[in-house]
DNA sequence: ACTATAAACTAATTATATTAGTACTGTCAA
DNA sequence: TTGACAGTACTAATATAATTAGTTTATAGT
């Protein structure tokens, strides 16, 4: 079967049916398996999650660069945006592996970190671009991820109530964050 | 014993040992008392949650209250933000069950709805003062929401890896919120 | 053919949520 | 004062989940 396989059932599993729903009965019933078994291809429920954390952050990193490629300035930051929301609301259960449960417990595990770096990567090229670098960079860059994460996982958890376009919502952040940018740069 | 005390009790559970060890017996055995008793408080895990949601809405309605008291404009935003950071960050568990697991399954609780609507209300209020009404508010109000939510839920996940002063980083999102309304109402 | 490994299994233990039914304790009305 | 009732606790029992230990089976490599 492999590991590769269970993982991806797990996070197929979180997309549907929620993250807390990850059980590892639930997902070895899922796999026509009993439970025991999944523990020759993960280490426990807490190694899943450390599995499921990693490729959510390797997904999420592979979207940000191709979204990030041959784009600049705002196009880049829209672009970089675009791609962080459509994660999210594509495979809202493998993106709250990312954020979730397994990070704060494990604040420095090296393969996490590694593939943290790799996603924060087109970021800061696009930031580049935009000429802001190091710790101005650093600053845009968490409220680039703060607007982006923000926004989407307020939408998936039903957030915003009432019923006006949450695209026209998320484009008027977009250009204010991005006009704010400007300005600060001056 | 009293189902407010139980409740609380749980909200600091969630606080200081995170959401998910909010169990009943985890509860039960702070409480010094035996897990089925605390049915005679709460509708069993479900209803914890629920009582825990609402408590937390109610919670940041009020401080958004208080923080949007007097202020306008530029100042309202800040002020309002500021709230929302201090209050996930005083009080991560409680914030954690406004946003998760409940809400989803129970997408019309009337009583949460209208305690949504409650803390909703200051937000309006310093959105107007600064020249924004009808949809052009609720896109507004989204963005704000979205920029502290993020922010703040990123940085208690630890989600900020490097060293670098968050204050600022906090401080330079809003002002180029801000600055992007301003912008925008031209 | 022999062996090592991968990947499944059963059995048993522990923790949690839940339900059903019971006991104690105070308050308040007759 | 007494007796009923509400409130709050309890024990006992059941179901689901995670985990560990130890076992089986098929197959690929020597």
């Amino acid at each position: 079967m492999g590991r590769e396989a269970v993982v991806e059932a797990a996070a197929s599993l979180a997309d549907e049916k929620g993250l807390e729903a990850v059980t590892l009965s639930g997902l070895a019933s899922e796999l026509g398996i009993r439970t025991p078994s999944l523990y020759n291809h993960v280490a426990g429920l807490g190694g899943l999650r450390r599995e499921l954390a990693l490729m959510g952050v390797r997904e999420l990193g592979h979207r940000l660069s191709r979204a990030a490629a041959g784009k600049a300035a705002d196009e880049g930051i829209f672009g970089l945006a675009r791609a962080y929301r459509g994660f999210v609301k594509e495979r809202p259960g493998l993106y709250a592996a990312t954020v979730r449960s397994y990070r704060l417990s494990h604040p420095d595990d090296p393969e996490l970190a590694q593939a943290e770096g790799q996603a924060f990567e087109p970021v800061l090229a696009v930031l580049a671009s935009y000429g802001l670098f190091g710790q101005e960079a650093v600053h845009a860059a968490r409220g680039l991820r703060s607007v982006a994460h923000g926004f989407a996982t307020l939408e998936v958890a039903g957030g915003f109530g009432i019923a006006l376009d949450p695209e026209e919502s998320f484009v008027r952040l977009l250009e204010a964050f991005a006009a704010g940018l400007r300005d600060q740069r001056r």
